[in-house]
DNA sequence: ACAAAAGTGTTCCAGGTACACCCATGG
DNA sequence: CCATGGGTGTACCTGGAACACTTTTGT
């Protein structure tokens, strides 16, 4: 960045946070929102975030505002995409400051999600087919999370960041299935390509859900799969 | 982002960009350098950056940047990431506002690109291999764009970018071998590969180069390249 | 004739797809 | 004993890796 010759833009700061998160039970993908309470778009839903503060860091920023909606302890976050084109907020208008905004990607663990209620302002998971018009350029961001959320899912193992420690092949491929659309890849095929891979450990327990065979339950081999890292993996 | 109750950071938005060229006849992948003349860092070379203006989008601001250092009529260029954490610029401490860099990664194509002397500071392209410890965390943004660019070589089509509108395999082929490395692939298998996919026309023209049979001349079909847009296409 | 570069073909093998089929449990 | 979900196995095919070989030029 060298000296300016032209007059500057003036900066305001925020992120604003993409949180999906999936709900197996019911096979659904979930985003959190919140609703605005103030102008502009008052009543509208939005992505939470903030402003960042001083001597915080944009991921700190991130954290701070998943954490003053959402109590949760097992989750994946990662920075999305730098939104800063003028008029994308109007308050520009009203302070002369452009509204820059840095998007964060988060998935979190349902099971231990809990919403904090008692804020300013309503936070709810919405299924993302049901997603309604949001506030600001929001449904831009998400867009872009949601493409990003199906990506990751394929060639990293973000699933297991938000799995519950102990899991079945079927909870697994549950939660692929919600992200992804069904039709993403034959089950028992799914089952062969994991096992193969050499990350789950069988624990050798059995769970009975209902009717049916019990299931084995796994768990993430964090070790087995360090030096497959960076490795070009495929969960497909 | 909501209502603060912390005093906010101050901003100074800025962008940098991470230019890449492929010089096929040296097999040399280049990076386009600035040295710095002023304080802080003076002296050391930096990637070429800017600070956004009134009314310019980041994107533009990042063109301008581009444009103010080389002339150039086929390029790709995309957002990279953006960096905020405090303490990234010493300029922090003197003017209490925080330096945010959101980064570009640009890759440009060597024959017609033309670097603009004259101006404030000398401009040069370094060869990868050979870049000098930079200004800021510039090396940092540096290896980041490397990355990039290495994985959007592998699933798209940006190589035809930056080659010459009609080129031989074996250009497409030093092309990659250059960014990725010796022994990312056969020739042969590359050839085979690449021609199967149907995004190249043969022009039956033949280009004679020194020794040996001439070489075919081919063009990038973008018509027939369209449906295949968002597929997984590997040209590994 | 020989070297150099372009281009073709072949063999082998890993890994994906699409199924059919077996196993263990509840009702 | 049958429905339900878990789990195994197989036959087929695609596509990559490695490498031998042919073709067309310059010297």
């Amino acid at each position: 960045m060298t000296a300016p010759s032209l007059p500057l833009a003036e900066f305001v700061v925020g992120v604003d946070n993409v949180i999906f998160s999936v709900d197996t039970d019911q096979n659904r993908l979930l985003v959190l929102l919140v609703q605005r309470q103030q102008v502009p778009f008052a009543g509208y839903w939005s992505l939470p975030g903030t402003l960042v503060r001083q001597g915080e860091s944009l991921e700190a920023a991130a954290y701070r505002t998943l954490a003053e909606k959402i109590r949760v302890s097992n989750l994946y976050l990662e920075q999305l995409y730098t939104f800063g084109e003028p008029a994308r907020d109007p308050r520009e208008t009203t302070y002369g400051k452009r509204y820059l905004s840095v998007s964060y990607f988060a998935l979190v663990r349902f099971a231990d999600a809990e919403l904090i209620a008692g804020g300013e302002c309503p936070v709810q998971w919405f299924a993302l087919s049901t997603c309604p018009e949001l506030a600001f350029d929001h449904n831009k961001i998400l867009a872009y999370g949601h493409r990003r959320l199906c990506n990751k899912l394929e060639y990293s193992p973000v699933a297991f960041d938000v799995l519950p420690e102990y899991f079945t092949l079927n909870d697994l491929y549950q939660f692929y299935s919600t992200v992804l659309g069904a039709n993403f890849s034959d089950y028992s095929n799914f089952r062969s390509r994991l096992l193969k891979l050499g990350i789950l450990q069988d624990t050798h327990q059995k769970v009975i859900r209902g009717a049916g065979r019990p299931a084995t339950l796994y768990r993430f081999d964090r070790e087995a799969f360090a030096p497959l890292k960076d490795k070009p993996l495929v969960f497909v």
